[in-house]
DNA sequence: ATGAATTACTAATTCGATTTATCAACGAAG
DNA sequence: CTTCGTTGATAAATCGAATTAGTAATTCAT
């Protein structure tokens, strides 16, 4: 086996050393390991050479490497609380995938929402000459990145600025609110409430929108009695869920802002003596894998496309020709249908 | 504002560059921007060479830096499915915030279970000059890590090899079933259920364990009867507390070998018409916010200390000397108990 | 047989920093 | 008047690779 020798002052072994064992220069390792086309050299040569690597257990340097070719292999993402959420942090998981097909590493940093560890992270990274750089957020919402993002290409992920100047990767809320509220209708539901959340932000207006649009298409009024909206938790939409069907004309479907909200309106319906999906239907939004795969009935929901996002940001910086600005362009991202048996 | 002015063709400055702003030479920059106690260098220069600095917008290039001063500054953090999982992510955020605290960063990779990604992240770790390697796994369980590992210091996280050759830090499953317990005991509850995992892992076997020092401590019997298991999932769960909360002599609580079997439990208990937990108690394992915060009421759970295992496993990296490899001690860390309303 | 082309390889430079050794100028001490 | 020490700065080597520009030795074409 290749045993990992320590020459000299117990450094790991270097190209020269390789060189010295093989008995031939520095240049002629470089050009066998490196399976450079235009040298020349004898097959003979070579074997001596990979000899020489394995015996010293021999591995490139990547900082030499880097700092000699001017090309880091590394991206960066930085986010503030991706890590902590359990369904956000497949964007790491679709970036760094993506980054591997490009022979790229990831480096991440949490910042937690703390301008400071933001401020260093950026410093860092750029020290580092990450090759682009993804500035990602756990919910989808405008942000104000600091300036020095853009000494390098940089893509926004789940979120986006006011003025649409950085190029962004977001999901299509009034896609997904769309999505939710067809899957319902076409399964013959027509009195459809939408429980939403309160506090402002792109979804709420997305997904309320999708609703909107998906019943006039299909020719259904919107009753604005049946929509409602609370803090997007168990507890506070189950109480708007009872109320909700507590009304002699109840709906007989209910599209929830979040699956955490559908496990209260989950609980309020079996309070009531009703069965799901005979009696109420239910659509989630979030696809909280633990959350929708675990109710009973299992929750059918509308996905956020966050590992998708997560490899098209990586695959439009690779894609940007070198130091080149990935161009501002917002890309919507659909968020699919996830058929569990809720409705 | 410090614009970024891209010197010769292009490239992003040097120090070679704000030596020349500044009238100095390089040696100079180097010792005024790293504050070298060692070098008598004037006020006045210094000064000089700060204008230049940020005239030019320059940054150190940590690649040379890393070369010539044989420090990567970077941590390696691998994994088989901690990215996917929703809980076990947050060994990434603790180990960040300490390689954070140590100026270090943190290389990523998610193998997915692949050996084939996993060999060629390590190479690309080990290239990449990591000082250290943290070998994550998404649940506790014995691991066979490839052996170039150790060419460097590595420990393990959440997991260990079978003869406990590698340092590893792991949660101390025994005291958590024991502190769950003691937590029902100490409520007045003698007639205690647990159902546990059917797979095989250290977890069923620790929790198990911690159980029954906990009866036999404060004096109780052991009642294999009140042991059932299942697979942890919701739906299986609901089955088997059902059947045990329909007998005459029914247990007064019910200790969950985790938060996804909980949520079962609570549909069998509510289906019942039972309340929780005046008249059964619940409590879980885990500690999944969703799940456990969501529920109603919210679930008194064990967590799995996650965080502090990743933090604890850069901090014991930092900690060995250069190059020296961690100590193999087994650490266990504590899983704490955390108290909301369902005992 | 001679110049051209090919084969097989190496010397030397470069990337952008850190670090050691050295140097000039100047005032103080002997 | 030399020597010494201090202050203020620099030249040069080094880290480990990639890369350009050669150079011998051999083969081929004419």
């Amino acid at each position: 086996m290749d045993e990992i020798t320590r020459t000299k002052r117990n450094r790991l072994p270097s190209m020269y050393d390789v060189a010295r064992l093989a008995g031939v220069s520095q240049t002629t390792v470089s050009f066998v390991v490196n399976n450079v086309a235009s040298a020349a050299i004898s097959q003979e040569t070579r074997d001596r050479v990979w000899a020489a690597v394995h015996a010293l257990g021999w591995r490139p340097n990547a900082m030499a490497r880097s700092l000699r070719t001017r090309h880091s292999q590394t991206l960066g993402l930085i986010s503030d609380e991706v890590v902590t959420s359990p369904y956000a942090v497949r964007i790491i998981l679709g970036a760094q995938e993506a980054a591997w097909v490009g022979q790229q590493m990831l480096l991440v940093v949490n910042t937690s929402g703390q301008c400071d560890i933001e401020q260093t992270a950026l410093r860092f990274m750029l020290e580092r000459r990450v090759e682009g750089l993804m500035y990602a957020t756990m919910y989808h919402h405008e942000v104000v990145p600091p300036p020095e993002l853009q000494s390098v290409p940089v893509i926004l992920v789940n979120c986006f600025v006011a003025d649409r100047s950085l190029p962004a990767i977001i999901p299509d809320e009034v896609q997904g609110g769309y999505t939710a509220t067809e899957a319902l209708i076409q399964r013959g539901h027509y009195r459809i409430a939408f429980i939403n959340e309160v506090i402002p932000m792109p979804a709420l207006f997305g997904r309320l929108e999708g609703y909107r649009q998906a019943l006039a298409n299909y020719g259904l009024p919107f009753d604005p009695t049946l929509v409602r909206s609370c803090h997007s938790n168990a507890h506070d939409a189950f109480a708007v869920a009872f109320a909700l069907l507590e009304r002699e004309d109840r709906p007989t479907a209910i599209f929830c802002f979040n699956d955490k909200m559908a496990m209260g309106v989950y609980d309020a319906i079996k309070r009531l003596g009703l069965r799901i999906p005979q009696d109420v239907a239910v659509i989630g939004f979030d696809n909280l894998e633990l959350i929708a795969a675990q109710l009973y009935p299992p929750l059918t929901t509308i996905a956020l496309p966050h590992y998708e996002m997560g490899r098209r940001a990586v695959e439009l910086l690779q894609a940007s020709p070198a130091g080149e600005n990935v161009p501002p362009t917002q890309h919507y991202l659909p968020c699919p249908l996830v058929e569990r048996a809720s409705i």
